[in-house]
DNA sequence: TACAATTTTCACATCTTCCTAAAAGGAATA
DNA sequence: TATTCCTTTTAGGAAGATGTGAAAATTGTA
């Protein structure tokens, strides 16, 4: 009986290890550091409150590492901070929603990069315009270029604006997918 | 008159530097190298095809690179070779259909990224169901387990079949953010 | 086929990013 | 206030990603 008990433990603990390398594959595609990853994947699937002790051992990363990404991951707001009554200790739990996390990760990668992209587009537009550009705007070099950033700019700045408005909360991202969904059937 | 059209010539160029940063800032969010990612910004907002020798000068990159990054773009359809004819060399020649564009990005996304994901998960969903847990499956720490991951499973699983559907043809892409955008004026 | 023009490949160099260890900083206890 | 426990910061180093240049391969031309 003690030796399937142990056997349990440990193929959950393998199971875990799939699934932190998993999350440090995504990384990428989440904008985050890997290790940052890996850190919030074991948070996610152990579901239980940990100290940054726990996340040294459990995946061979130094101190400063964890304390580092730990700080992040508190900020992005995918993980909180859980004091325990008695001890000194500061424990960190993962965000249980997967639509929440989904959504803070977008929010995120949307304010740190498409809006910097969209003052950078706005800017290289109005740098081929007629007032700018003089009369020479009209040429076709100067146009084309104009309409190309146009283009783009229009494109983003639509999705902008539905992500606006769909990643305002994680009520908006089910909304948005039960949509799509719903048209999907017809 | 002269120095007119000198001075337009060196403000298209400095829109076009603009325009390479920006791309090139952007290549994390692509999922695309930085190199890649300029080479492509060029061919984009020049509209017009251009030799290896033409990209080498213009963004200061040695030949190799130039050439390795320019078969990744081709091969990820973002960029066409085109053969001038009386012309040895060859010219490459950017896609101009921004919707095409995102179109493609985020399926090369979805099949190197978010069908590696899948299996994986299935993977571990699997190892944590009565069938290969026996008894112990139902006890606490297998039960949180496995709940975690078939949340995330649910909601990727729904999201790549959106993607699937949508992200198709760039018509399907537009199809999807019409539907939103009409959603947002209710 | 030989030659010239062009592209691709690849070993090596460079750069960036990330990680570690150690020291400094801060908070709770006595 | 001194001590202990814990966290954060940081300087430097390792690992990985990217870029270079020149040789090899390929393609077109005579």
């Amino acid at each position: 009986m003690k030796t399937r008990a142990a056997d349990i433990a440990a193929r959950l603990a393998g199971v875990e290890d799939q699934f932190v390398e998993l999350w440090n594959n995504m990384a990428g595609l989440w904008g985050i550091s890997p290790t940052m990853a890996r850190i919030h994947g074991l948070l996610y699937i152990t579901g239980s409150a940990l100290s940054m002790d726990d996340i040294m051992d459990r995946l061979a990363i130094s101190r400063g590492n964890v304390s580092m990404n730990l700080s992040k991951l508190v900020e992005w707001g995918l993980v909180r901070r859980v004091h325990r009554r008695g001890a000194r200790k500061e424990y960190f739990e993962s965000l249980s929603d997967v639509w929440e996390m989904f959504t803070l990760v977008a929010n995120q990668r949307k304010r740190r990069e498409i809006d910097l992209i969209l003052n950078t587009l706005r800017r290289c537009r109005d740098e081929l315009t007629p007032e700018t550009l003089g009369a020479l705007a009209a040429a076709e070099p100067a146009q084309k270029r104009f309409q190309r950033v146009n283009e783009l700019f229009k494109l983003l700045t639509l999705i902008d604006s539905l992500a606006q408005r769909f990643f305002e909360s994680h009520r908006g991202l089910r909304e948005a997918v039960e949509l799509l969904a719903q048209e999907e059937d017809r």
